[in-house]
DNA sequence: TCAACCAGTTACCTTTTAGTAACCTGCTAA
DNA sequence: TTAGCAGGTTACTAAAAGGTAACTGGTTGA
């Protein structure tokens, strides 16, 4: 992430260190940058929750995208799923210590976020 | 953001606060959460630079890609482009200062990132 | 017996995203 | 005159994402 433009000796503009393919901020938005992955991982950060009603809390999203984001956030070591023997059982997403090491930066995103200016009192775009 | 889960009088378990549509989370991803968005923001921290820069110092994004995340951030107002009287004319791109709020996130995110314990060091995933 | 809840899965389809490669205008230097 | 640079645009294509709706199998309560 230090890449920089030179000109080199034959008058060539070339890149020194420049990122190749998935610098880490690409690599960590493919990570918790996913639609509805920051925010399901977000909603688990007071206590487990169970599935039904994690898909309750996030308005939006499909029972079939929460499967989904749940997988990739457990494949990532980021949550922990755990079915518990009520009947009908349920099963309980807990975000793990890694999990948590995130909430901070989503806790700026979220800051952030809600203090952006709508779309009205954003400048124009260039004419041409 | 303050979603919860509880048990109405009836019996029924019903979300409060849920996150409709888009959440604050949701709604940030959605600006610098796009594929290559983030690191080409991120590149811009110490001062404009070039179109053609840019594109060669974010390697693995094509010149097209660049283009459309350069036009959506200025959409959001948060970089601005300028041209300048050069022969040939250059174009450069610099963050504004509504651009630069997001920059801590997109720091804290790359540091994060870096941290990432590889694929190898994970948890493996339940059996079933 | 019927309906609802649990935690998903499956099939299907549409939309979006992203990539390649060629092309464009205007300019300059060899 | 030809190549190369600047900053893009265009057309085409492949792949991924994401949505809907129906369905599963077991459990419980009215």
């Amino acid at each position: 992430m230090r890449a920089k433009v030179i000109e080199s000796e034959n008058g060539r503009r070339v890149a020194v260190e420049a990122c190749t393919e998935p610098c880490a901020i690409e690599r960590g938005m493919r990570i918790i940058g996913g639609k509805w992955t920051g925010s399901i991982l977000y909603h688990l950060k007071d206590g487990p929750v169970r599935f039904n009603d994690l898909a309750r809390m996030v308005g939006g999203a499909s029972k079939k995208m929460i499967t989904e984001r749940l997988r990739h956030l457990e494949d990532h070591g980021m949550i922990k799923r755990e079915v518990v023997a009520t009947s009908p059982v349920s099963v309980e997403y807990e975000i793990t210590d890694f999990g948590s090491t995130a909430i901070c930066i989503l806790d700026e995103l979220r800051q952030w976020s809600e203090n952006v200016p709508t779309e009205r009192t954003q400048q124009k775009r260039r004419t041409g």
